[in-house]
RNA sequence: CGGGGUGUAGCUCAGCUUGGCUAGAGCGCCUGGUUUGGGACCAGGAGGUCGUAGGUUCGAAUCCUGUCACCCCGACCA
């Protein structure tokens, strides 16, 4: 590829509405320009990385046995009303009627079409197990949209799904595809982490995360001192703290606390520390209410509460609900009197192990205090639990080891669907007995424009994008730096070789001077610089510069093509090295 | 959706508080010349309905109102 060809927009000023490094050095770099919001245009350069991850991904999913197929990116409404995912997705689901009142969905992901074509498509036994996938566009019409390609409204996902009649046979897939996923991110260089995480908007019984560390994730993980066990926040479970000596706690009472809806201003307000307060949630499930317990301090996890209602789709009361069971304003709510008038509490284990606490009166602008647990409100009985319902926090345990967080971006996940979507959508086939049984899935997802802004993120410097060679837009430039003719020919000649060995070159024709050739080439994070200067040529030689290397080094021009084949060789044999 | 901020040349921004000649700078782009290994220099040039609609005024980039777009924070409130 010549660069005087190629539309490759480099710019020296940063962007001034790119907040992250990637984001930032991918706008720089002349990879992608937005387009609106949350959707980004992906320029030449951009897009040749986008298809060498894409090309990663089909090798690792073809070798582990899925076949590639593609599905419509837009699809019938009444499929997803059909599982109510509709309603699930809510307004991040894309949806538009076309010109004869039909609703459509702009596919966010693919369980329901690919069940679609299970249900349709799979008859015995015989045909499993099944694994099909695809790469395409998705959309999801994300409330708040940021950090560049991280969290965009279109995105490219590959995305597999399989099928199968047994656990066991389930599991065996789950693993080959959990083994091929370490492929994929160690083949384009990328660190990960595998975290054990909840299923989210899929529903089902068993997932994990690969994640990315990095300072600018979105996600939380959290995992032990003895980095043994890893989780996403939403997973990551804690002990129960030890209960606190009881004290000598007068009645409770009720005392008047104007305008103080929040734990903050309750706090100000009585002299408490938010950790002896208890903040009482109120959610709706169908016809049902459910309170939810947590210290003041601490944050109610909403996909603990999800398991604990086994998947049903619950969400915060409003604010009619909550007038209506506390009999006062929203900011309220308490625990006491409150248990028997609800069909759930769920109270987490540090409120049950206070010793006393304020909450709440269920009376607008008062709140009691010396309440305690157990005494002014149950913690036990037919409809109260005590269990593990918030996130866990600096100075949590689990198992008694201390639980430590980092922040980190989600490339890819792996679930166990079990038989969520072929029951909806009647998926089932014969066993071999003859019986006819529904369906068990998995499904896989990898994030094709997070791994790009993952490898930015974790590998730059002052300079630019430095890239893995797996996924770099080209993996060699040949700079000429100067526009002398034996300068010009030596070039053209070990690009031409470079490219008759089938390495993917750019040569930087451009009639600039050396110093801007070498910006951008640094900007561009080409993995190899090969630059043939009048200097080095005199003697018969080229000089060798890598851009994760400081040094440069000379090679004879004869052999140079040879050598440099050979290093482009040795670090892709390097990424495809298993983990040590 | 709530809060905050920003919209002026392709990019980064000044000008707005206190309205007033033909709206500015740097980078980028075009032409000519000198340079030529780490984003060169000199000279000349192109490029803007100041997001948009309305209002106030003799006069609006500047003041007022609406609206749109973009960015940041939050959306678990008890």
């Amino acid at each position: 590829m010549r660069y005087s060809q190629t539309l490759i927009p480099t710019v020296k000023e940063v962007p001034a509405d790119a907040e992250i490094i990637s984001h930032q050095l991918m706008l720089r770099a002349g990879l992608m320009r937005k387009l609106a919001s949350g959707t980004y245009i992906y320029l030449p350069a951009g897009y040749r990385m986008i298809r060498k991850v894409e090309q990663i991904v089909r090798e690792e999913m073809n070798r582990a046995g899925a076949q590639e197929m593609l599905m419509p990116m837009i699809q019938p409404l009444d499929l997803w009303q059909q599982t109510g995912r509709d309603v699930d997705y809510g307004e991040t689901l894309g949806q538009f009627t076309d010109r004869h009142g039909r609703g459509n969905v702009l596919s966010p992901t693919a369980e329901e079409g690919f069940t679609f074509l299970g249900a349709n498509e799979i008859n015995s036994y015989k045909q499993l197990p099944m694994n099909l996938y695809q790469i395409n566009t998705k959309y999801r019409d994300e409330f708040r949209p940021r950090f560049g390609v991280l969290r965009s409204r279109e995105f490219i996902m590959k995305d597999a799904y399989s099928f199968h009649l047994g656990e066991d046979c389930l599991h065996k897939t789950y693993m080959d595809m959990y083994n091929a996923y370490c492929r994929v991110f160690e083949r384009c260089g990328v660190d990960y982490v595998i975290v054990l995480a909840e299923s989210g908007e899929m529903g089902g019984s068993g997932s994990h995360q690969f994640t990315v560390p990095c300072e600018n994730g979105e996600d939380v993980i959290v995992y032990t001192a003895d980095d043994k066990q890893a989780w996403n926040i939403e997973k990551a479970p804690v002990d129960a703290l030890p209960k606190q000596p009881a004290v000598e706690a007068g009645a409770a009472q009720e005392v008047h606390t104007p305008k103080t809806g929040t734990i903050e201003d309750v706090c100000a307000f009585l002299k408490l520390p938010p950790d002896q307060l208890i903040k009482t949630l109120i959610y709706t499930c169908g016809e049902e209410i459910v309170v939810v317990l947590v210290r003041g301090d601490h944050e109610a996890n909403p996909e603990k509460l999800t398991r604990l209602l086994d998947g049903a789709h619950h969400e915060m009361a409003d604010e009619a609900a909550v007038v209506k069971l506390t009999g006062a304003a929203v900011g309220f709510a308490g625990p006491v009197g409150l248990c028997d008038k609800v069909g759930k509490v769920f109270i987490d284990h540090a409120v049950a192990a206070m010793a006393v606490g304020a909450t709440g009166a269920n009376k607008t602008d008062y709140h009691i205090t010396n309440v305690v647990p157990g005494r002014d409100f149950p913690t036990d009985g037919e409809n109260v639990q005590v269990v593990d319902i918030r996130n866990a926090v600096e100075g949590d345990t689990y198992e008694g080891k201390k639980l430590l967080f980092k922040r980190g971006i989600e490339v890819g996940q792996v679930f166990k669907l079990g038989d969520k979507y072929s029951r909806k959508l009647g998926a089932n086939c014969l066993g071999e007995d003859g019986k006819q049984r529904d369906l068990l899935m998995g499904c896989y997802g990898i994030g094709i424009n997070r791994i790009i802004a993952s490898a930015v993120e974790n590998g730059h410097d002052e300079n630019g994008m430095i890239l893995p060679i797996s996924i770099a837009p080209w993996e060699v430039i040949v700079t000429p730096a100067g526009k002398e003719d034996e300068i010009v020919e030596a070039a053209e000649k070990i690009y031409q070789q470079l490219l008759d060995a089938g390495m993917e070159v750019l040569i930087d024709d451009r009639k600039a001077r050396g110093g801007v050739k070498f910006k951008d080439a640094d900007l561009l994070g080409i993995p190899i610089r090969v630059t043939i200067g009048k200097k080095s040529l005199a003697e018969g030689n080229v000089e060798l510069k890598l851009r994760s290397e400081p040094d440069r080094s000379t090679l004879p021009i004869d052999t140079a093509a040879q050598q440099v084949a050979k290093i482009v060789a040795d670090m892709k044999a390097k990424l495809n090295e298993p983990k040590s």
